[in-house]
DNA sequence: AACTATTTATAAGA
DNA sequence: TTCTTATAAATAGTT
């Protein structure tokens, strides 16, 4: 039995998300459409898709609707923001982009973390030189996986550290036994 | 059986149309936000009752969508005293907002596909279990990061490749040399 | 795009 | 207005 509700969280899949964009903007102008004329209100609705484009449905225009609402803009029912000035707009718009320039900085050094970590294993002609690491790099290394992944902060980096990556390869007998006597 | 079905046309009962539009506007209200939140999207509702009232929903923020819609293309005109400044800069900061959004996608797409990569290295208590992994997972988290850098195309995936990864660890004498043997 | 099992929305009635 | 309920409508997953 496929379980047919879902969670309302952001779609995880983008083509089902694609998808339901599609029937619920039909849906929601349908239901908007329904309300304008079963009760004789002025309505609009205006979607913008994650690509940027817009999609809207106004009657009986959605100028006119839009701009009386804009100029005498009160009693919200249930809106998210609040301003009704564009000083406010523009103060509003410059904090949201502030907050996306630090988004971006945060997940472009996240990126550079984790391309350093990858850096460590230098692929040439298809092939992993992991005889080129150091003991000390491959401590390094296991590291910054770590500390990437948060599990384990990183506390010293010394020859015990270095074993305990490795003894596990010589317990299932991939190392030969002098390598972990780091000990 | 009970009509309960309506007809698509001006509710003549003032009572029944006045209920009718209150639950269908938080039917509708509740659709945007459903819609916001699955998608991701921009949305915009706003409704006038026959009373002139105003009701409205927006995410993020409902002046900024409308706006965002108002100023798009051409069409905008300055028929109400805004200031067009103002209006300048709105369009601009909405450019730069959606081009940021784009990038931060951008970069947490990137994140991800070297979090796939890396999630091959399961760290357990600051342990690295390489020994966990087969042969064949070994060259699959070869291959993902190769594709990663996009130095090297990934080609076949058959012992020779396994091989080729391990070999060089064994030619240092990190490993023993009955490893090399497939399974 | 069409189908269908379910979930939602809602018109009437209380 | 609020609650209930019968029914209509919307829609998520599938074909």
């Amino acid at each position: 039995m496929s379980e047919r509700k879902i969670k309302m969280k952001l779609m995880e899949n983008k083509s089902s998300r694609l998808v339901t964009f599609s029937k619920r903007k039909s849906g929601i102008f349908k239901k908007a459409m329904e309300l304008s004329i079963l009760c004789g209100v002025e309505i609009v609705v205006i979607l913008f898709s994650v690509g940027g484009k817009a999609y809207s449905f106004g009657h009986p225009n959605i100028e006119v609707v839009t701009k009386k609402f804009l100029h005498q803009g009160e009693g919200s029912q249930m809106s998210h923001g609040e301003s009704s000035n564009d000083d406010d707009n523009i103060v509003k718009l410059n904090q949201q982009l502030q907050e996306l320039k630090d988004q971006i900085q945060v997940e472009k050094d996240k990126k550079k973390e984790l391309d350093k970590a990858l850096s460590k294993y230098k692929f040439i002609n298809g092939k992993l030189p992991i005889d080129n690491l150091s003991f000390e790099e491959l401590v390094e290394f296991k590291d910054s996986l770590v500390a990437l992944k948060g599990n384990v902060p990183v506390k010293d980096k010394n020859e015990m550290e270095a074993a305990s990556s490795l003894i596990l390869l010589s317990e299932n007998g991939l190392l030969c036994e002098d390598l972990g006597q780091g000990e």
